[in-house]
RNA sequence: GUCCCCUUCGUCUAGAGGCCUAGGACACCGCCCUUUCACGGCGGUAACAGGGGUUCGACUCCCCUAGGGGACGCCA
């Protein structure tokens, strides 16, 4: 029996929490049958996926205690779809149901998909291509191919019936292929999308099982299809619930932290939050709320899943992690712990060139620099106080710099700093009032080291935490006014 | 808009037709312990979405409604 979960790097480089709930199921369904366990990580799109952000993954799935027996650190190869040799697989395997008759070349533009896609829209229609190339003859083809014309390989769907996912949870699920779109296979630039390349990969690799988010059911049907037109044996499915926000909502970074680096910083316990994953739409069997991996592993029982979709609840977190240090750390291990957190030399070492010219005693050193080893600060509204900036100005230079940096994938400081000045000057402020919220809401003063700086060290998550705690305790966002400031911010960015 | 999935305390969950007067945990409230605050101990408030069936019996099975979520990309 062999699982896998593939991994797909976020465009920002966050390691999700998600990403690392789908692959403690799969390391757990996998120990526990004595299966294998493989991670791939998905970048058939070169945009999200660079080394960076694959290593980043990565290792918050190694901190977390997730190990996998076969997969993408082995020899340190990154970018598996890259390699030539793999993308030619993947184009065989393409060619192979071009000449099978069950898929086809397609010179569509974008600019026809997206008229094609507006008119079903307004009509009220699934949107979905229309098979404008699919019957293009062989010769014509041909000759367009000759001519170097742009393309991409469209797979053939049935035009009646309906699809029957079984899925290891759930009853059967029945999906009518006229919801199925004809999904592009092979992209203009030679890249497999993630239907062909997971199909093919999963049946090269001998994957049995394959557990993933909910949010892939709708895709099974064309999987499956794919299993069929190669004559191969499809794995079992099996979906899992998806973690959702305090609204219910998809989990997202905009109204939770979702990065594993984010409890990182914040000095959560990897085995605090696997433990607390593993409570997700999961209970051991005798209802323990405190196990380890192992623990884990040992009782693991797939169907003992259930459906609803869990709403991550950082309080409980918090208690299972404050748990795990009374219960499971000798005093030895504790200071151990709190030393490789925050104190250890590389950390420090970032905070020191920041400080070293700015004290007298070392004893400043606490009052000046404490905000690095902080989680949310203690601030309130009073603290926004400024000679020109009222509340509203300074929670709208909160929120916009927290969307701009929420899209920000090059977190240095020099790169803050740009981003920075140039936003004040969009809005027509002075550096330095424009500064001011942003000095309270990540080190709780404006007496500190330079933002940039300490922005840089503490790292893109619990900055933006800060500043998103900052928003929060300024009364928040209404509706309204996120409707309008969104709109606002869209004129200037 | 179309399709799909889901629905037990505020939250995470137990529950595989009678063991359910629906159990546990977080949070909340009260009391105890305590020089404070935590921790710990004890107790309390709080849920089967609604309506129809099936059955001697339904939280458990079926249907409908409602609510929530997801998918509809040359993203994954």
């Amino acid at each position: 029996m062999t699982v896998r979960t593939r991994v797909a790097p976020s465009p920002t480089g966050d390691p999700h929490v998600g990403t690392a709930y789908i692959a403690l199921f799969n390391m757990c369904f996998a120990r526990s049958q004595g299966g294998k366990f493989i991670l791939r990580i998905e970048d058939t799109d070169q945009a999200r996926s660079t080394v960076q952000s694959e290593k980043a993954i990565l290792e918050s799935l190694k901190w977390l205690g997730l190990n996998w027996d076969e997969g993408p650190d082995v020899g340190g190869e990154f970018g598996p779809y890259r390699q030539s040799e793999r993308t030619d697989t993947y184009r065989k395997h393409a060619q192979q149901l071009i000449d099978d008759g069950h898929a086809f070349h397609c010179f569509c533009s974008s600019e026809r998909l997206d008229a094609l896609r507006a008119e079903q829209m307004a009509n009220k229609q699934t949107p979905g291509y229309d098979g404008h190339c699919a019957h293009l003859s062989k010769q014509e083809v041909q000759e367009r191919l000759g001519r170097g014309e742009a393309h991409v390989v469209r797979m053939r769907v049935p035009q009646a019936g309906t699809c029957t996912v079984k899925d290891f949870l759930r009853d059967d699920i029945e999906i009518d292929w006229q919801q199925v779109d004809m999904q592009v296979l092979m992209k203009a630039d030679g890249m497999p999308t993630y239907h062909l390349a997971n199909v093919v990969d999963d049946h090269l690799m001998g994957i049995t099982h394959v557990i993933r988010g909910e949010e892939w059911i709708n895709s099974a049907p064309k999987h499956l299809l794919l299993y069929q037109y190669f004559g191969w044996e499809p794995p079992v499915l099996c979906h899992m619930p998806l973690l959702r926000n305090p609204d219910k909502s998809k989990l997202s970074k905009r109204k939770n932290p979702t990065s594993i680096n984010y409890y990182q910083r914040m000095g959560y316990l990897p085995e605090a939050v696997v433990n607390y994953l593993g409570r997700m739409g999961w209970s051991m069997p005798n209802e323990a709320e405190k196990f380890s991996l192992q623990e884990m592993i040992e009782h693991f029982d797939l169907s003992r899943v259930s459906l609803g979709g869990p709403i991550f609840d950082v309080e409980k977190l918090g208690w299972l992690n404050g748990s795990w240090v009374r219960e499971d750390l000798s005093l030895e291990d504790f200071a151990e712990r709190v030393k490789a957190w925050a104190f250890n030399a590389e950390y420090f070492m970032q905070i020191a060139p920041l400080i070293k010219d700015r004290i007298e005693l070392f004893s400043d050193i606490a009052p000046l620099a404490g905000f690095f080893c902080a989680g949310m600060l203690d601030i309130t509204e009073p603290h926004f106080k400024h000679k020109t900036l009222d509340i509203e100005e300074c929670k709208r230079i909160l929120q916009f710099t927290l969307w701009r940096l929420e899209a920000e994938q090059e977190w240095s400081r020099d790169n803050l700093e740009a981003i920075i000045k140039q936003m004040s000057e969009t809005m027509g402020l002075k550096i330095r009032d424009y500064l001011f919220p942003l000095f309270i809401a990540i080190a709780g003063t404006n007496v500190s080291t330079s933002v940039f700086d300490s922005m840089a060290v503490m790292g893109a998550d619990l900055s933006r935490a800060r500043l998103r705690h900052a928003v929060n305790v300024l009364g928040g966002l209404s509706k309204k006014q996120a409707k309008k400031w969104e709109k606002d911010y869209q004129q200037f960015a």
